[in-house]
DNA sequence: CGAATGCTTCGATTATGATCGAACCATGAA
DNA sequence: TTCATGGTTCGATCATAATCGAAGCATTCG
């Protein structure tokens, strides 16, 4: 019973149509000043500041100021995928198993998660490491194979630097477009940063897009062959 | 812009807090009736009766009447993991990482997911196959291996009768408590019958809760080490 | 420094929706 | 058949919260 104001509280901070409106505009990754969001929203700035403030006091959004101007994002990927599940709930109305996730084809695809890649190709990269040895799932654990120490190695990544770090080198992070795990961890991050280094994709500063150029497609399909 | 009107208007039947109460009480996967979800609420039946139509309209629930006695379940697994993610969300309050998914420690454990082995048993069966070459990923598709199929005959499955079948014999199914991937398909199905038959564990025939005995503890753990 | 712009706060208005008593319908048991 | 119980619907009541004009504060620019 105790659990039940909690999730009614949550629930009803995003069942505001003006709210809801908000909160899907910042989806994308994108930080938002008010002004923007009162107009994604068709309310006067006076509305939307007094609905921005419940939303940051419901540890929904975070603030940023800059002068003048306030910009908002979603305070976590964790509120992005709840916002998912919703949208997935809403679309999905007695379909058993379908597709939830961001409805933006760009964001499906590829997009930046805790800093590594997600979305389809986050999850390709991940399941071919995987088949090909190059990753192996001890229990929970996912470690690096030998072969894919050379892999990662070959791909340009340093990983003594990365072993050195404190956080975990491999971690299977939850995808929620696709449902399945990408590759989080220290060398997740550095795959992407990687990607980046190698022109094959950019990550949209304002979003959480990661755009692969035509011949990074190419690339980056060769890199996640299931060999 | 579309989008917001429909996660507002979910958003909003969760929000209210007599409605998040029967949709809490639900969760556990027990059909409740319309007079047991008013009690847990603390209001009338009547405006139980009034709830419980919106939650219906709304594809959250799902009725059925057995004579005089209305039964209400959620409507899907999908609602469920909606909630799960909503209860994540309002213990998380700044916390970037922890542990969403139901509080009650057996459906943590162990639960059916869509007649599957889920939660932590769940889990750690599907990557101990993994670990131990039994199943492998193929991009997306789960495979059994030829040790595999060994081992599931072993564990007394018929696996013709699997293949037979039309539904895919292995398939990836995304666990929300865990936040990693336990084994679905028909497989995933016949294991859990397969632990039922062996007397390792009973599903409670109210609930989603596998409750495992000591004994078969004992029993999955050997099935389930990493050998 | 004054004007413009971005944002917050205040307070009044109004729409919405939860609530429950009363009445009614459906089912089951004695 | 009558009574008890489960559930639905109606309508009135009342609390809540979104909304916006006005006013005020903060920052930027000419």
């Amino acid at each position: 019973m105790k659990e039940g104001p909690d999730i009614s509280h949550i629930a009803s901070l995003i069942g505001d149509p003006a709210r809801a409106n908000m909160l899907t505009a910042l989806m994308v990754g994108k930080a938002l000043t008010a002004s923007e969001l009162a107009q994604e929203a068709g309310i006067t700035l006076q509305t939307a500041s007094s609905h921005l403030s419940k939303l940051e006091k419901g540890n929904l959004l975070r603030p940023r100021k800059q002068g003048r101007h306030k910009y908002f994002s979603l305070a976590s990927d964790e509120v992005a995928h709840t916002l998912e599940a919703l949208m997935g709930l809403a679309a999905n109305a007695g379909h058993l198993r379908s597709r939830p996730g961001p409805r933006n084809a760009a964001l499906r695809e590829a997009r930046v998660c805790y800093n590594h890649l997600a979305g389809e190709m986050g999850t390709r990269l991940y399941e071919s490491m995987i088949t090909r040895q190059l990753l192996r799932l001890n229990g929970e654990e996912v470690e690096l194979t030998t072969a894919g120490a050379g892999f990662v190695r070959d791909f340009g990544i340093d990983l003594d630097a990365l072993k050195a770090q404190r956080s975990a080198l491999c971690r299977q992070c939850l995808d929620w477009s696709e449902r399945r795990s990408h590759l989080a961890g220290s060398l997740g991050r550095a795959m992407l940063v990687r990607i980046e280094e190698l022109g094959w994709a950019k990550r949209d500063t304002k979003t959480r897009i990661v755009a692969f150029s035509p011949n990074g497609k190419v690339r980056f399909d060769e890199l996640a062959a299931r060999g």
